[in-house]
DNA sequence: CTTTTGACCTGACAGC
DNA sequence: TGCTGTCAGGTCAAAA
């Protein structure tokens, strides 16, 4: 379930929860996810102090005494923070106690996520230290869109989802930025102007903090809600609209499949 | 090197 | 009520 924009609202929710905090135990349910859990976790992170928190691409980053917590929420994962620690559900696989008697569950019915453990920088971890550049960072520019497209001949959709160009753009939100650029999601990277880029970095950055400001309203609900902020009643303009008319002309929208990946785009208004 | 495909998992839903 | 097939918000490894 989770996007950029979700788990950047994860991220934001947990923070204040967890920044200051020291962990008191830790449950590993199910270790099989994407990677093992490491099994040491249980006896080496209790007692740690959570200094930060931050986000990379989609990765969740706890900075501890002793080295960081990686973890990832894949197709289907969701965290949440509890007082009252519920018996827990077949899905839920990792859990964090913490100090203040606070519990931060994961559930991942998938077991597409992950949770990691590094004791050296984050950015250098195998797995982070090959991801592209922020899409809401200055860094990400139309010149630099531009650069990396023009010797390229896949579909501008597919581009996008590179994590190992720009880190983070997942179906939903590739879909949805090209309708707001008016660019087809198939377009041959190469095919595409400077100013096709100018107006895609644009339309990326704003479809997402659209869809982190929509987020921000349930933030305030985080602790309680039940793990699944959901996609924060975004309304679509294209994805998942198939054969419904488009919002702005009425045209229908065309579903189609790139790669495995459900693509919706108007055809009239993305040319 | 780039691009495409397969794989990892479970659950929800449509159709028979 | 099953059963089967398809699809789902991710992303890495291997094949082409």
């Amino acid at each position: 379930m989770p996007e950029l924009p979700e788990v950047e609202i994860i991220y934001r929710g947990l923070e204040p929860h967890l920044v200051g905090r020291t962990i008191s135990r830790v449950t590993i349910r199910h270790a099989k996810l994407r990677y093992p859990i490491p099994a040491e976790l249980t006896a080496n992170l209790p007692g740690q102090n959570i200094y930060s928190i931050a986000r990379r691409a989609k990765y969740l980053l706890i900075q501890c005494d002793e080295g960081w917590l990686i973890l990832h929420l894949g197709m289907s994962g969701s965290l949440r923070l509890m007082t009252n620690a519920s018996p827990a559900d077949r899905h839920d696989h990792f859990e964090l106690a913490l100090d203040d008697g606070q519990h931060m569950r994961l559930r991942d019915p998938r077991r597409f996520g992950a949770v990691l453990w590094t004791e050296n920088d984050p950015a250098i971890h195998p797995l982070l230290r090959p991801l592209g550049v922020e899409p809401l960072s200055a860094a990400f520019t139309g010149h630099y869109l531009h650069t990396i497209v023009q010797q390229r001949t896949a579909a501008i959709k597919s581009l996008l989802m590179n994590s190992h160009l720009i880190a983070g753009i997942g179906n939903i939100y590739a879909n949805e930025a090209l309708f707001r650029a008016g660019v087809r999601p198939e377009t041959p990277g190469h095919h595409l102007s400077h100013l096709h880029c100018e107006k895609i970095t644009t339309a990326v950055k704003e479809t997402l903090e659209s869809a982190i400001a929509a987020g921000g309203s349930s933030l305030r609900d985080f602790v309680n809600a039940a793990g699944q902020p959901g996609y924060f009643q975004q309304h679509y303009n294209v994805y998942g609209r198939g054969q419904e008319p488009c919002r702005v002309c009425a045209t229908p929208v065309n579903h189609s499949r790139q790669g495995q990946r459900s693509t919706f785009y108007c055809p009239h208004c993305q040319q």
